[in-house]
DNA sequence: CGATGGATATCGCAC
DNA sequence: GTGCGATGTCCATCG
């Protein structure tokens, strides 16, 4: 049973044949919709690794940026995928759908074989994608930035995103005593990736400015782990604690 | 129009009013299945940070885990999700379809706001989930595990995920003067951040063997940066160029 | 529970 | 294109 909107913003099948699930999910890959399908499948990948995956109920989709997910019934992430930019197709191998997704640079190759279709349905979408998104690291940088005391007293950012050797500094400035100080922002706790970050800045500066005091590093996120806390005193950096909203602060 | 498989297999409305939607999804939800909602809504999410998102056709799908997804006609990844473990509950507000999705620990709200609905559908989906992924780091170590010349001549594996006061080193073992080597491994081109993990580890060895010699420090991968690259030598530490799968490995 | 690090991570930006 | 770092990262594993 097929439903045709007026329009083509929305084509469903329930329980079609092979070949005419093939032919929904072609002329809907052509005509740039977004596409589901559901039914009993078996999945290859094969990229930057390899993957099967054993027959199971999934649900497929594939949009029309060329971006395509396999669902199962648990987990936020797709079992299998490809990203955008892929050519999705449709074809038919011994009387059974097979929806492929494929990609250059790097090489990559999805396919879903379906031994029986529960659902095709093709949506014609439109979206303006305007997310406004608050809480991130860019809102506790602007946050140091409309009150630089929240580091120290004395504190004076000179520049965001400045550049060294090892990458850029989050915000770099100077202490009340005209010490240099490199900032490295985190919205939320951190471990020990994030204190290494943090020191590779400092080595870098340390080196480029050779001046006769080191350049101070601190680390600024609404708490830190213990193993963190520790690496961050046997490298002589600090830690200042500031969530990106404002709101309640962690202790340590 | 509203159509019910038998078993409650699968159960589609095209363009329902929003207390059909709302009935079925509700009951869906219910019954464990996998929902998928298309529509014209917005999007508003408050938890580990906060968004909103302005009108636009999208696909929200919620899955008997309890994890939810918002997909627009673009990107790999969903516009606005929650994970696994929430509750997920559709009601009418001011005649509107409203579906939210609400975990604690740590307290988030995912809440959608259907104009109109194109189409709601019900799946009862059963899967086994018995992915096979090659490709892996865990290949890359067995690799290395099966033929430990590949390191070097001389190398001897001793221990994989060795703890260290800094963390756990993918191998440890002795080079054929008895020195003791830590090894990180990585299945693909890696950058900065590898090198710092491996210092960490070949500094705490160091500080907890407090041996006569230094511990040797290998980086694993098919490639490394640059930088990354220029970080090792500064460090003393050493790069092993190899892939999980064996494939033609690149320069440096 | 939190901590830690992998991932076919994805994504965006700068070079 | 590659390099680099952020992400409401997610996720498994381990303590």
């Amino acid at each position: 049973m097929t439903v045709v909107d007026e329009g083509l913003r929305l084509e469903t099948s329930q329980h079609p044949d092979h070949e005419t699930a093939r032919d929904v999910v072609s002329e809907a890959i052509e005509a740039g919709a977004l596409v589901t399908v559901v039914g009993r499948c078996t999945v290859d990948y094969e990229g930057r690794a390899s993957s099967t995956l054993g027959p199971g109920e999934r649900l497929v989709m594939l949009k029309p940026d060329g971006a395509a997910l396999v669902h199962t019934d648990e987990g936020q992430q797709p079992v299998n995928w490809q990203p955008p930019d892929c050519e999705h197709e449709a074809t038919l191998v011994d009387g059974r759908l097979l929806v492929e997704s494929h990609r250059e640079t790097p090489e990559e190759h999805l396919a879903v074989s379906f031994e029986s279709v529960l659902e095709v349905s093709a949506y014609g979408l439109t979206d303006e994608r305007d997310l406004s998104l608050e809480g991130t690291e860019e809102d506790l940088r602007q946050r140091i930035l409309d009150d630089p005391t929240l580091i120290e007293t004395g504190f004076v950012p000179l520049a965001t995103e400045r550049q060294t050797p090892a990458g850029a500094v989050d915000i770099y400035g100077e202490d009340g005593d005209g010490r240099a100080v490199a900032v490295e922002l985190k919205r939320r706790r951190v471990g020990p990736d994030a204190v290494g970050q943090l020191g590779r800045y400092v080595d870098a500066m340390d080196r480029d400015l050779h001046a006769d005091t080191d350049v101070r590093g601190i680390l600024v996120a609404p708490s830190v782990t213990d193993r963190a806390s520790r690496l961050l005193a046997e490298r002589g950096l600090e830690f200042v604690p500031l969530t990106p909203t404002g709101a309640a602060e962690c202790d340590t």
